[in-house]
DNA sequence: CTGTTAGCGCATTCAC
DNA sequence: GTGAATGCGCTAACAG
């Protein structure tokens, strides 16, 4: 039924291991059979198979992906930088959804390590001992994106996520806000929620402005948490003259809030946040943003994980913690005061 | 180095055949030598090698999915569906994007084929000879998403675009609108494009409005398209009192060029679409459109994918051609004249 | 219930 | 340049 290698040398009169050669571009064919072989590949519609190749040569050509939510616009740009860079480097991507659900995720990479991928890049919640422990089980490489363990055991290419929100309040600073309110995400996730809640707090401290907690709401990320939670800003006596978010979705969320209560983006609330999703510049007011560069950062793991995988690097080389830089995006949502 | 199955039959005393029962839960296995067995996979840390299974097994439990862009979300809802099912039946997803580039596509679907994928989930632009070409080489089943091809050759999921189209331009009707622009895609485009734009004139040819030329405008489906081609409608003498576009994006996108000219939506143009991404709720005013349940449409195909994949179906089945259900959603961009 | 025996389709020595 | 032989790690009869 299917037509193997063995077929092929058969149709073409010449050994297997000279197809072989031929479908894998070795040049020590003569021309001459070479092109015979290619006839007879032609003739018997003969396609590699990939699984069998892989057993035999142990490469599969293939990487997984551990992602949150393929479905989530921040995720799937991430997705994108990936999946360019394997396909220039001839690598496919097995993709799998895990939610930042711990064991979901560490189930993923186990299933990914069965499948013989030659490597792993992972993004997902917190990176804890039992995530370590999977990973060091792996031989073969492993690149965290868009998150990194805290001892920097792994490869890793981020931004920093504690600066990017630091320069996103320090803008309302300048811009004369005092009374800035902050959506953070929660405190247990390391880069989205901890590190971009010190940015905030840094900021403050920076311009002597003390931090007050009925200015601190934690959301989910999400732009129905936006929605909500900014509602309670609203209802303060002193209301807030900013809102930083820590992230655009919020940040579009509670500005939806604040206008639905007729209030004006940015003359009466300014609003900033930090990632800048394409969404981002089809809001009105345009949102004022720190971008993060998703897809570089995709694009970026993947080529470190290339170079991983041909042992291109020395081990403990400076290029296995990578910090991409972020850029402050002004738009309209934030108005001197 | 690594660890085989012979390893762990040796260790746990045994015949690697016992072994592979134990670990595909074979039942004729005595409870105590599978608990021996699973001992010395627990000590020796065995993980089994999916591309060794696949390759005397014949299936490898991943299916190839051809996607035009993982980072458009009305794709990555779409992909978020196929995977919540494909884990659901422990299938794992081959990621490719193919920008509906048609050479892309058909080598895509080459490495999929030869990385024997055990089915193949499709979509992409126009579904043309050669795709049925490449898809007829293939010995595992092929479900088109979200497109179909002409002759109804291969199993398929879709809704019905002219029928979705029609019921938007007839709610525009039906509030008294008589002069209806459309924000086209392509005509090359057998569903978001063409058949789009066919219940668009259906729908004005039952209320005996006639089809004028300067009203039709194509876009490329993206929101800078809608904002762009909106400007043409501005400049008109007699200006449409209702924009219908093809895509949410290019709707948002053409709300925004009107709400930048001092217009009100709806109140002065009305704006109606096809798709219901996330977004369309997340804008002002809200965007009446017709949902397409992209994650459906994913999870469906995937199912339809497994049932085929496990022989499931008679082979002429009706069940081949699925038209999923399209709904009106009554938001805030369609003003009654 | 368990072990023996063959392959699965290919890459890869090693000879020639 | 080319061919013969071996094995990658596992499943799947088949026997017992």
């Amino acid at each position: 039924m299917t037509v193997t290698i063995y077929d092929v040398a058969r149709e073409a009169g010449v050994s297997m291991a000279t197809v072989s050669r031929v479908v894998n571009n070795n040049p020590n064919v003569k021309p001459q059979t070479r092109k015979k072989v290619f006839e007879a590949i032609e003739r018997l519609g003969y396609r590699p198979n990939a699984v069998a190749r892989g057993l035999a040569s142990k490469k599969t050509t293939t990487v997984g992906v551990v992602i949150p939510d393929i479905s989530n616009t921040i995720f799937s740009e991430l997705a994108r930088g990936i999946e360019d860079i394997a396909n220039m480097y001839h690598y496919n991507i097995i993709l799998c959804n895990a939610d930042k659900k711990k064991d979901k995720e560490i189930r993923v990479i186990n299933t990914l390590l069965e499948k013989q991928v030659d490597g792993l890049l992972f993004m997902g919640g917190a990176v804890t001992d039992e995530h370590l422990q999977a990973f060091k089980t792996s031989s073969v490489p492993i690149v965290l994106c868009a998150t990194k363990d805290d001892n920097n055991a792994f490869a890793s290419v981020d931004i920093n996520h504690e600066q990017a929100a630091f320069d996103a309040v320090e803008l309302l600073i300048q811009n004369g806000h005092r009374n800035i309110a902050m959506i953070s995400g929660t405190l247990q996730d390391p880069a989205n929620g901890f590190a971009r809640y010190q940015g905030y707090k840094r900021a403050l401290e920076a311009a002597n402005i003390p931090l007050r907690e009925d200015y601190v709401r934690i959301g989910n990320y999400r732009y129905e948490s936006g929605l909500e939670v900014a509602k309670h800003f609203l209802e303060l006596n002193e209301r807030p003259t900013a809102i930083f978010a820590a992230t655009d979705e919020m940040a579009i969320g509670a500005m939806h809030t604040l206008q639905d209560n007729g209030l004006r983006v940015p003359e009466d609330i300014s609003v900033i946040s930090v990632d800048n999703i394409r969404m981002a510049s089809m809001v009105r007011p345009q949102l004022t943003t720190v971008a993060m560069p998703m897809y570089d950062i995709g694009a970026v793991s993947m080529r470190l994980l290339t170079k991983l995988m041909n042992k291109e690097t020395k081990d403990a080389s400076e290029l296995m913690q990578v910090i991409l830089p972020h850029e402050l995006i002004h738009r309209n949502s934030v108005a001197h005061l």
